[in-house]
DNA sequence: CGGCAGGTTGAGCGGATTCAAATACAGTGG
DNA sequence: CCACTGTATTTGAATCCGCTCAACCTGCCG
């Protein structure tokens, strides 16, 4: 009953059990197949169906004409592909699949009747997508003045912080079939130097990494060098005194 | 009764005569002034208004803990300064005014019943958040994949696209209070490397500047240098034959 | 065993940074 | 009207972070 995209929304408010049997029911319909590698999603296209993403790890990214790449967001379980889809013409980047991933179709009306509710599920989906904006804004920073050994500092941690949230980072480790050339795109970088960058952080103690898992070995270590304030996430639940248990926000 | 906000939402779709008053009396309420340089909402800020932009230049930024500044957006009239802040505890980064500006400020309620309207007024309303995705999307490719040559380009001719949405690029001149500190800021580099890269657009004869004034001189040229695809921009009426004139459109 | 994808290492190069100083420019007050 | 002040732009020279190119290693799989 529990599936990663309440938990996510859980990490904004507290639903009721209707809702969450709500939300349930939305991705508990037809399932999506993606091998490692292929489109989710292709650049350009349209369809009246969002993707939520419920195992695996996707990304967004757009291929530029001289070949280069640059991937703008991992998308991990819990996660919604394509909130556009039923507004805009087309997909103006791509989603592709970096290990195997299963995703929920939630058809165009249903999401777009959520949207409009006046209970918490609208509130909860408008707020997933202001957090988009803020994670978005904060590769910005990161590609833009932060160096190669901060950046991917930031990112890993971040992607710590998310995977927490939908209670997939036990013991601070986490899937991470993420391969070198696709952290160089994710961090405008080339994989050489996102290579050396991330011997660097071994060397260091802060993260161990293994058969496709990441660890974080010394998370405090990893924030500071990666100079993390969780803000952009609103993890507002965080404040709230009902929420009981080790959570994400203990990071942040 | 044309303002700007009306104006850039109706690249996306018509409005009846009726949706037009609507948007137009949300934005003719109160009005807030603000001076260059200071906050119009500083980080971490709260308040039950959303701020439209009517005149003057505004932009997202955040500081860092070491003294930069990161410029995620540059916010022209017409454009929404914190649509977050009827969901959200507060702003994970700030927005300034670069010149003087005038805002129109729109009760979170009135935001928020708009938002739930079956009308296109909703939709257009979830369609500017979605066009602001796509183009914080693109600055990411900006700082992460493009040289500075490129990027500044390509900066340039998104804001004459943009100024053009809300016709106030009369001959493909617009104003352009941007210090070169401040595109700096926007780009990811030096304010020294800002200036030596624009002075080879102006030495190429692609754009003009003075007194705070932009004039693109070429406009297929600096789109061919920028690399510049405007999809991510949305302008879907520009397909609509009901749509004459020429608009922003035509640079896409 | 060969092939292949991903990861690692080395050396040289170059775009962008840094630091510093000079110049232009707008506003302000004497 | 000019001297004064602060801000913005421009220029030069040295340095460095990250890139390029190329080779090599490792594990995996057919």
């Amino acid at each position: 009953m529990r599936n990663p995209w309440t938990l996510k929304m859980e990490q904004f408010t507290a639903f009721s059990d209707m809702e969450k049997r709500r939300l349930n029911d939305l991705v508990s319909g037809t399932r999506e197949h993606c091998a490692a590698g292929q489109d989710i999603i292709p650049d350009g296209a349209h369809s009246d169906h969002c993707h939520v993403v419920l195992t695996g790890l996707a990304c967004r990214y757009k291929s530029l004409p001289d070949g280069k790449r640059q991937i703008m967001a991992f998308l991990i379980p819990g996660d919604l592909c394509d909130a556009e889809i039923f507004i805009l013409k087309m997909m103006d980047h791509g989603v592709a699949a970096i290990s195997d991933t299963t995703t929920a179709l939630v058809s165009a009306s249903d999401m777009k009747s959520l949207l409009r509710e006046t209970s918490s599920l609208g509130e909860a989906l408008w707020w997933g997508t202001m957090t988009d904006l803020g994670v978005l804004r904060e590769r910005i920073i990161d590609v833009g003045r932060r160096n190669a050994h901060v950046r991917i500092a930031h990112l890993i941690y971040e992607m710590l912080v998310r995977y927490r949230m939908v209670e997939l980072a036990p013991g601070d480790s986490f899937k991470f079939p993420i391969t070198q050339v696709d952290l160089a795109d994710a961090t405008g970088m080339t994989p050489v130097h996102a290579n050396r960058t991330l011997q660097k952080l071994r060397a260091d103690g802060l993260i161990a990494f293994s058969q496709g898992v990441m660890t974080v070995l010394d998370t405090a270590a990893l924030k500071a060098a990666a100079r993390f304030n969780g803000d952009y996430l609103h993890l507002d639940r965080v404040h709230d005194p009902a929420s009981v248990g080790r959570r994400a926000g203990d990071l942040v």
